[in-house]
DNA sequence: CGCGTCTTTGAGTCGCTTCAATGTCTGTGG
DNA sequence: CCACAGACATTGAAGCGACTCAAAGACGCG
């Protein structure tokens, strides 16, 4: 199976040699069991991760002891890079599934810009996105209701599940526990779960163990408070005067 | 009085060049009106805003009418990077006072990675740091009591104000409405309001209008769910081996 | 003075939480 | 191959925090 780079290109093209670059870095990948930290909040930032295959959740913990699960990350994400303007890391990284990860040291990091600038601008721009995701996360947690909240997040997890070829038909893997859905949607698990029976009862989805299918994408659609981010792919480059040689 | 130019040496100390060509930017800044937009969501993205002055806040509008305010931008604040990864921005800009701001354009922004690369880095930096503010944001908003929300929220303001030396012994303007507070923090304007009287009641903080001052940070802390995070400053860019000459 | 915007307050309701118990599945060891 | 433990899902009942609806102050401005 060839290595997940399809976010990597999402906004930028890779030159030969960037391609030959982060194929180095997949070479060095390492496994995660299921439940294990990559890296946990307040350890050292030595660097930032590529996620070859596997869920991985970034969350952060609250003194009372709540946690807040900020995304679910999906092979081709890069892990960590908030982290980069803290002392210490601010963010746990925790493998949902079994997950293959390799670490992007600070030293190869810091050379991107001279090294591989395309790219740097790309992950410049994915960063972006990612911040755009939060935002609209922030929104749903900020301003719906469970219902609205799990449907957008499903539909929302689709995408990114196709878009790495990862579902068929509405269908797709589904390793989280209603526990955990909850600490992503700022919901309680008990709630988590009422809300899940009520898109299944309606017909909006089906689930059977480890796994989901939409089985409604227009009602689910109508369900969710916002829809799908307008993201610009290879025009941001363009926009920018594709300035990396 | 000078330009606020903090936010962008704060991980990289910028070079004389680089200065000069900030400094061009803010020479052709211009004014909003309180509660006009510099930009609306759907519009196309020219580029990014460099705050000079005022306060402006970030928004996403969700299909029902409901707006979720994603960050309250201080001078000194760069505006709209998350939509350069989207074809029509996301994000509305709207001014909360009267705000002086200035364009720059996806051309210079296209350039800034040969032209300036140290502001190019220490703007990926600052990114970064945005999107472990926005995190921060979530769990609040995820996973806290409106108090605690409340709490938090005032804390960081004050923070964030201090650094642009903006406030002085725990007090600061306050231009927000309890509309706009209940907008970002996810509650409604009526339990802002009562939230505010609380924290005033018991003597956390007093009010005068258009006002705001902490009286008891000790005490605020304690409510406030998570504490201060460890942003790197300097250390961030020495990290990654001061790439960019 | 009068109008619009914002803040404050009260009363009633609802969505989500809490607490608690039961059901179900999976893996593991005897 | 069955018994059992642990993790997860499901369900019910009761409570509470935040919402809704509504009305009345307070302030700023023309």
């Amino acid at each position: 199976m060839q290595p997940p780079f399809h976010r990597l290109e999402e906004f930028v093209p890779l030159a030969a040699a960037e391609l030959a670059l982060v194929t180095g870095w997949a070479a060095a990948a390492r496994w995660v069991e299921r439940g294990h930290s990559i890296r946990r909040e307040g350890d050292p930032v030595n660097g930032v991760f590529f996620l070859m295959e596997g869920w991985v959740s970034s969350s952060m913990m609250l003194r009372d002891g709540r946690r807040q699960i900020v995304k679910v990350h999906l092979a081709g994400d890069m892990l960590g890079f908030p982290s980069l303007s803290l002392a210490q890391a601010g963010e746990s990284l925790d493998a949902i599934t079994d997950a293959r990860v390799c670490t992007v040291s600070n030293r190869v990091l810091g050379r991107l810009v001279t090294d591989a600038p395309r790219l740097a601008i790309g992950l410049m721009l994915s960063t972006q996105k990612e911040r755009v995701n939060l935002m609209r996360q922030l929104s749903w947690v900020g301003a719906t209701s469970s219902t609205e909240r799990l449907a957008a997040f499903l539909l929302d997890l689709h995408d990114r599940l196709s878009a790495a070829g990862m579902a068929l038909d509405g269908g797709f893997d589904f390793p989280l526990t209603q526990q955990q859905v909850g600490e992503l949607l700022g919901l309680t698990p008990v709630h988590i779960n009422r809300t899940f029976r009520t898109l299944d009862g309606t017909g909006y989805i089906r689930r059977s163990k480890g796994r989901i299918t939409i089985a409604d994408f227009r009602g689910l659609r109508g369900l969710s408070a916002n829809g799908t981010a307008p993201f610009a792919g290879q025009a941001a480059w363009t926009r920018l005067g594709e300035p990396a040689r």
